[in-house]
RNA sequence: GGAGAGGUGGCUGAGUGGUUGAAAGCGGCUUCCUGCUAAGAAGUUCUACGGACCUUAAAUCUGUAGCGAGGGUUCGAAUCCCUCCUUCUCCGCCA
C-alpha cells in the first residue's frame, strides 16, 4: 500500500512512475484524492460533534456532582447524539471505499528499474556457469526422473488430483536433502531458521497482499477463515506484523522450508509435464526486514544469497532484473533467477528476489524505531526464495544427467545423501 | 471438545458509570547533584488519524479514537449487557 500523504502532496510523481507499469491508474489516483478529501472533511465533522459531546457530558456530571439542574445541556447533548448517529456510517465509508482503491494501486517501481511493459524489457544483469554441451541426446527432467523410479505422476493424481505429483526412493531423498542443503546454507549467511504455520488467517494473507487480490490462487479451509500457504513469505513476513521493533532488531534475517500451496485455477495449460509447475511444492524461503537506507544493499545481498545456493550446486543461472510492466505489484525491485535447463535450451525461473520497500509493511503494520521517543517508521521489507526445491530437483536431473539415463549428484549435496 | 479463571501502557499491577490516556511500582530517557563508582533529586516517557502553525518537513499547539476485538445500553463506559477471539488451570482426546 502506498502512503496517502504521498499521494496527496506528489500526485503527479505517482502518476508518473506507476505510468511506467504498463498499466493506467491516473484516474483511480483522481478518485483516491477526491475520496480522502470528502473523508477528512467527514472526520472532521465528525471530530467536532465528538469534542462537544464531550465537553457538555462533562459539564452534566460537574452539574450532577454540584446538585445543580443539567437538563438544559441533557437535552442539547441528546440532538448531538442524533447527529452523530445520523453521521455514524459516512465516515468509515467513505475510509473503506478509499481504502480499498488505494489497495490496488501498485507499488512505485525504483528509480533503477528498467522502463517496460512485458519481459522483453527486462534486463539480463549476468550469466553464471557454462551450460554443459551434450554428446548425446538430452532428456527432459520428467522422463529422467521415472527412468530412476523418482516420480510417480499417475498416482500422485490418485491420491490428490492433477499437478501432485508423489516423490518415491531417490526423489523423495534427494527433495530432502535438497531442503536440508539449502536451510544450512542460509543458516551460515545469518538467516534465522524458523518453522512457521503453513495455515494462516486472513489477516496474514492481507498483510503480504495476498488478499484480496490473489483469493483465486488460495486454497482456503471450508467454513473457516483459513488458507494454506502459497509461500513461507506470507508467515514469516507477519511475524511482526502489528508491531513496532526497535533499532536493534534490524536488520532481521528469516528463513524457512515450506511446502507452499498455489491452486492456479485455469493456468493448466502451461508445463503440463513434470514437476515444473505444482499445486504442491517445497521452498526455502528467505525474508528481511530492515530500515529503509539499508534496503537496497541488503536486496542486493538476498539475492546474492540465493544465488550462492545455484553456485554450490554447480547449476549455470542467469540474473535478470525484471523491467517496471514485469514486475509483481507489491515489488518496488525485483530481480529473477533463472536456471539452465539443457532440455528446453532456456533460462527457467527458480528464484525471485524482490524490495519491496515500505509497501507491504504499511499493509501489515510493521515499523521500528531509531530511538525511544522517536517516531515510528515502516521498516522495508525483502525476500526471496533461496530456492524452489522441486525445480532445483528438475534443473540438477536435466544438467547433471548421463548418456545412459542415469545423473550425477552434485558434490555438495553427497554429505545430504549418505544412506 | 467440557468446566473454571483471566485479558489494562515497555513490564508488574490498581481501578465497577463522570477532568482516568488511565494510580502506584519497575524499566527507559533528560537535567541536576556528589572526586569515579554506588546512591540521590526533579522532570519526562504509548499509538493512529484529523486540524492549526509552516514554502515543505520536523518541532509545537489542538481535537478525536484506542484498556483483547466487534456490537449494544447511557447525556457520559476500562467500568454495565451481548457476540467473538485469546491466555492460563483442570478434565477428555491425540502425535
Amino acid at each position: 500500500m502506498l502512503d496517502i500523504k504521498l499521494i496527496r502532496e506528489k500526485p503527479e510523481y505517482v502518476k508518473k512512475m506507476l505510468s511506467m507499469r504498463n498499466i493506467t491508474v491516473s484516474g483511480l489516483i483522481d478518485e483516491i484524492l477526491a475520496l480522502d478529501e470528502a473523508h477528512r472533511r467527514e472526520l472532521q465533522h465528525k471530530q467536532e460533534l465528538e469534542a462537544k459531546r464531550n465537553f457538555l457530558s462533562k459539564e452534566v456530571g460537574n452539574k450532577k456532582s454540584r446538585q445543580e439542574d443539567a437538563s438544559a445541556e441533557i437535552s442539547e447533548l441528546n440532538t448531538i447524539k442524533a447527529d452523530l448517529k445520523a453521521i455514524a456510517d459516512l465516515e468509515p465509508e467513505l475510509h473503506a471505499k478509499q481504502l480499498a482503491l488505494l489497495e490496488v494501486i501498485p507499488n512505485l517501481p525504483d528509480e533503477t528499474v528498467p522502463a517496460g511493459s512485458d519481459e522483453h524489457a527486462n534486463q539480463e544483469i549476468f550469466r553464471w556457469g557454462e551450460p554443459r554441451k551434450f554428446d548425446f541426446p538430452v532428456l527432459e527432467h520428467d522422463e529422467l526422473g521415472l527412468k530412476n523410479k523418482m516420480f510417480d505422476f499417475e498416482r500422485g493424481v490418485k491420491l490428490a488430483t492433477s499437478r501432485f505429483t508423489l516423490l518415491t526412493g531417490l526423489g523423495a531423498k534427494l527433495e530432502r536433502a535438497l531442503i536440508n542443503f539449502m536451510l544450512d546454507s542460509a543458516s551460515q549467511r545469518g538467516y534465522q531458521e524458523i518453522f512457521p504455520p503453513i495455515i494462516v488467517n486472513s489477516d496474514s494473507m492481507y498483510g503480504t497482499g495476498l488478499l484480496p487480490k490473489f483469493k483465486e490462487d488460495l486454497y482456503k479451509l471450508e467454513n473457516q477463515e483459513l488458507y494454506l500457504i502459497p509461500t513461507a513469505e506470507v508467515p514469516l513476513t507477519n511475524i511482526y506484523r502489528d508491531e513496532i521493533l526497535s533499532a536493534d532488531d534490524l536488520p532481521c534475517y528469516l528463513c524457512a522450508y515450506t511446502p507452499n500451496f498455489r491452486s492456479e485455477a485455469g493456468s493448466a495449460s502451461k508445463d503440463t509435464r513434470g514437476i515444473i509447475r505444482q499445486h504442491q511444492f517445497n521452498k526455502i524461503e528467505l525474508v528481511k526486514l530492515t530500515k529503509p537506507e539499508d534496503s537496497q544493499a541488503e536486496h542486493e545481498q538476498l539475492t546474492q544469497d540465493a544465488e550462492a545456493v545455484l553456485q554450490a550446486l554447480g547449476l549455470p543461472y542467469r540474473k535478470v532484473l525484471l523491467c517496471s510492466g514485469d514486475m509483481g505489484a507489491n515489488a518496488s525491485k525485483c530481480y529473477d533467477l533463472e536456471v539452465w535447463f539443457p532440455s528446453q535450451n532456456k533460462y527457467r525461473e527458480i528464484s525471485s528476489c524482490s524490495n519491496f520497500k515500505d509497501y507491504q509493511a504499511r499493509r501489515a503494520k510493521i515499523r521500528f524505531k531509531r530511538e525511544t521517543g522517536t517516531k515510528a517508521e515502516f521498516v522495508h521489507t525483502i525476500n526471496g526464495s533461496g530456492l524452489a526445491v522441486g525445480r532445483t530437483l528438475a534443473a540438477i536431473l536435466e544438467n547433471y544427467q548421463n548418456a545412459d539415463g542415469s545423473f550425477d549428484i552434485p558434490e555438495v549435496l553427497k554429505p545430504y545423501l549418505k544412506k
